[in-house]
RNA sequence: GCGGGCGUGCUGGAAUGGUAGACAGACCAGACUUAAAAUCUGUUGGGGCUUGUCCCCGUGUGGGUUCGAGUCCCACCGCCCGCACCA
């Protein structure tokens, strides 16, 4: 007999595939339809484990659906503009477009390997002009709906490669590549006003039931939504058109502590004062400095410039409080200013500490507030607040309660008005990089800022560009820029400015739909198609793409090119957890460690026996070299076995830790489970009927388990479940025949798993047709039950002894079974229980 | 600081409130073999004695609810993740 070989295997069955055509989707009415997607890749040009082990989930979930009688869609593209490409070209003097097809090429051919069930037929890449100049025509429909806007913004800009940078690429206040110091720099910048629809996209969280909490509430915490009183404090011997100082607070109900008024160094009223006031200037441009990383802010130190200012409290005119510059405001939450309470805030305590500011607690009881605080004070929760009303009444209430009453109490004396603001800003999506989708708009000396006519589009990016100086190369290309103004014909200048690559992802699994749409979709595609019914993809973009792509959603249905019903474009989302691997090192110098590959290890040892150090399992990275490689998996074990194995050790929405010894395993028990089909492909022997039951029992209840593990994402738990139903087919003495069919559930039950092993198995034994596309096995409960059961028994709730009864013995008659044991007799010494809780079928408690 | 999650053998992990440790890895022992590999079988939470179809302990710690708790509730400890000068 020959052994198990994959690589003969597995090339053979996707040729087959391919042939028959069996991923292709089409739009068969008389099935139902089902969208499973993966997020799709940045073709960095290497696929690595964390991408086998997020399509390897889909394609087990399309498999299934597949085979479950269900019309597929399962397509992959790739998300193609973006920096590495254009610092590639910088790096090493080709060009982005190149780079990028080529990695294109390079992925795919690594990834058909896989054996994946995706419907190539619908690929593209998103700096494809096709898909980039759909993408220009939904801009223009978009811009013409007032969803897309033009403002001026304070953004982080990168003096050295002179371009915008996003916030995940300051690092430590400076340009990641450059190294450069970011500065803060106003620029005039297009925005999708996501946030006009902060309520919706907060609200239509609640209906997402097959969303990770997790994410949800990720989500709702980046939309922010927070309640709060906005009113003005009347500014004493303002500068021109200044007589008043507009707060926003979420704690009307501090307001009776406030002792000082901060504005951030962008207000209008900070940026008005330092006309006037050198001193001021210096402080604010030190304040606009500043980095805006996590780190810096950390750091940054509570810095104040008194303005000289006073406003007067509104319950009490006569009390008159400080105005500050501080550096810790910022413009863009709230009114860009606030009233500091520094018996209730650390950061307000921090700054009337270092400036010397009264610190006014707020709440009562009175007798406990230290005129002296050393800390803010903060009330216990129980304890009654006592509002603002305290100045001028006499409710005692507690938390929002406190601050609803408060904001009423305000609004019927004239202070303010109770507002709902929301965090989330609206989405800045101009970049100063060449690859990207230009913006399709021209800027004209008499009109202005011009939409580009849809029959111009796409926009294409000029190929001729160099990438010798830091810049956007659009700005310097001598002709690209020039263009007539669509409106009055007169010489005019393009928008050199490209979209952010979150708009890309945006929507291309709408594009999907019909990616030869020649408008950005097709209505009746999409209507067909949508929504996603399963999106999988990583935890790490449950705020930017699932959010912008929620609103996407919406625009695109508000201008006219989805229905309405894929407002929310993912049914069901899955995120799953990473592949991590040990990390082996050496001490270097400078007391920096060496990483080594685990290729490079053995037992602990590099090969001329140095024993290196192994650091707990980390998520795998090129740069602590904790890698392997999916295609010297492929190449050593099979694709199957490598999906096998990043499925089968941790629960799906968990890391799982990438081991050699795992790997091994997982090939081992595809060898076997390939040895035990060859044997009974080729045996006869004669089995006894008992045995022929037993088998076929196992093989229904092992498909019912499967099944509900591939359908909830158990997919480790359905693995375990194999494992467990291989073992008893190697050992049944079932007749051949029995063997036979049970072999061949067992090839379809992996068929999601290890497609092409199981199509092997499935023709060695007999099967008809391609596995792929055989009907999915169904669970006769008949089967599924044993006419005789073992159940526990229990003395005061610790096992004792276990019984056999007939399944459907009666409940008295059970307890009797349980009493006459010889292990209840000996504890009740002649006693009669207290009580006996039989739960049929599964437990007795006997309670002395 | 705010929000969320998780703590189970040597390891990954399993367990609708109902036999804790399924299934794997690792280790050890055995079979086969001249030997090794491969394969197959078996053992492995801790402790105790009277070695049994035995007893006690055991799911981070301490309480609670329940006939019964890894699972539910409260407090604490530890770890992880997300957000964050957001007023």
């Amino acid at each position: 007999m020959s052994r198990y070989s994959a690589a003969q295997i597995e090339a053979n069955w996707r040729k087959a595939w391919d042939e028959a055509g069996i991923f292709r989707a089409g739009s068969d009415p008389a099935k139902p339809k089902y969208y499973v997607l993966e997020m799709f890749p940045y073709p960095s040009g290497r696929i690595h484990m964390g991408h086998v082990r997020n399509y390897t989930m889909g394609d087990v979930i399309a498999r299934h659906k597949l085979a479950t009688g269900h019309n597929v869609l399962h397509p992959m593209g790739w998300d193609a503009f973006g920096m590495p490409a254009e610092n590639a070209a910088m790096a090493s003097g080709g060009h982005p477009k190149d780079w990028t097809y080529q990695n294109i090429a390079d992925m795919r051919d690594q990834m058909k390997p896989l054996g994946l069930s995706i419907d190539w037929s619908r690929e593209f890449a998103t700096c494809d002009p096709e898909y980039y100049g759909q993408q220009q025509a939904l801009f223009l429909d978009m811009l013409e709906a007032g969803l897309v806007y033009r403002k001026n913004a304070v953004v982080n800009w990168d003096p050295v490669d002179m371009t915008v940078l996003a916030n995940e690429q300051v690092e430590n206040g400076r340009g990641w590549r450059s190294g450069a110091e970011v500065e803060r720099r106003e620029l005039t910048q297009w925005f999708f006003a996501i946030s006009d629809m902060a309520e919706e996209l907060l609200e239509a969280l609640d209906g997402l039931d097959n969303w990770p909490a997790k994410v949800r509430l990720m989500q709702e915490n980046w939309i922010g939504k927070s309640r709060g009183l906005q009113f003005a404090f009347g500014l004493n011997d303002g500068p021109e058109g200044f007589d008043r100082v507009e707060v926003y607070t979420t704690r009307p109900d501090t307001l009776m502590g406030a002792s000082f008024i901060g504005v951030s160094p962008d207000h209008p009223l900070a940026k008005d004062l330092e006309k006037d006031d050198s001193d001021l200037a210096a402080f604010n441009a030190e304040c606009r400095k500043g980095g805006t990383t996590e780190e810096a802010l950390e750091k940054a130190e509570k810095r104040g410039y008194d303005t000289g200012l006073t406003v007067r409290h509104p319950f009490d005119t006569s009390w008159e409080l400080p105005v500050y510059v501080a550096n810790f405001i910022l413009m863009d939450y709230g009114t860009g200013a606030i009233f500091g309470v520094p018996a209730h805030d650390q950061r307000d305590f921090d700054f009337a500490t270092k400036y010397g500011l009264p610190i006014i607690p707020a709440f009562l009881p009175a007798e406990d507030a230290d005129p002296h605080l050393t800390a803010p004070y903060v009330p216990a929760k129980t304890e009654p607040v006592h509002y603002v009303s305290n100045f001028a009444g006499d409710t005692w209430q507690s938390g929002a309660d406190a601050i609803e009453a408060t904001i009423a109490f305000c609004e019927a004396n004239g202070v303010g008005q109770g507002v709902t603001k929301y965090r989330l800003r609206d989405w800045g999506l101009s970049r100063q990089r060449y690859w990207g989708c230009p913006i399709p708009v021209v800027h004209c000396d008499t009109c202005g800022v011009v939409p580009e006519k849809k029959e111009n589009l796409p926009i294409r990016l000029p190929d001729d560009v160099t990438f010798d100086v830091p810049g956007n190369p659009l700005d310097r290309h001598p002709t690209w820029r020039q263009a007539p103004c669509p409106k009055c014909g007169a010489d005019a200048r393009r928008e050199t400015d490209t979209m952010d690559t979150f708009v890309d992802s945006s929507w291309y699994f709408i594009r999907f739909t019909a990616p030869d749409a020649q408008t950005p979709t097709d209505v009746a595609a999409a209507e067909y198609w949508m929504n996603v019914d399963q999106y999988i993809g990583g935890v790490e973009h449950a705020i930017l793409h699932l959010l912008y792509s929620r609103f996407f959603a919406r625009a695109m249905h508000i201008t006219g090119h989805l229905p309405k019903s894929a407002s929310e474009p993912f049914n069901a989302l899955f995120t799953q957890g990473m592949v991590t691997h040990e990390i082996y090192q050496t001490p270097g110098d400078n007391g920096r460690p060496v990483y080594h590959l685990p290729e490079d290890v053995k037992d602990g040892r590099l090969a001329d026996g140095t024993p290196v150090q192994i650091v707990p399992s980390a998520k795998m990275s090129k740069s602590k070299k904790n890698v392997v490689d999916p295609i010297g998996i492929i190449d050593a074990y099979g694709a199957d076995t490598a999906r096998w194995f990043v499925l089968s050790d941790s629960p799906p929405e968990r890391d799982v830790e990438w081991t050699a010894s795992g790997a091994e395993a997982a090939h081992k028990h595809l060898s076997r489970v390939w040895r035990i089909a060859s044997e009974i492909a080729e045996g006869s022997a004669d089995g006894n009927a008992e045995a022929d039951e037993a088998l076929l029992r196992e093989m229904h209840k092992a498909i019912h388990d499967v099944t509900v593990g591939v359908e909830s994402f158990g997919f480790n738990a359905a693995i375990a479940r194999l494992y467990a139903f291989t073992g008893v087919l190697a050992k049944s003495d079932a007749a051949n025949a029995a063997k036979r069919q049970a072999a061949r559930t067992l090839a379809q039950l992996m068929s999601p798993m290890t497609p092409h092993l199981a199509e092997e198995i499935w023709q060695m034994l007999g099967g008809e047709g391609l596995i792929a596309i055989a009907p999915w096995p169904v669970a006769d409960p008949a089967m599924m039950h044993d006419d005789t059961i073992t159940i526990p028994v229990q003395i005061n709730g610790k096992r004792r002894t276990e019984i056999q009864v007939p399944q459907d013995m009666a409940k008295d008659e059970v307890e009797k079974v349980a009493l006459a044991t010889d292990a209840v007799q000996r504890a009740l010494e002649g006693a009669q229980p207290k009580k006996v809780i039989v739960v049929p079928g599964r437990i007795v408690n006997v309670v002395i």
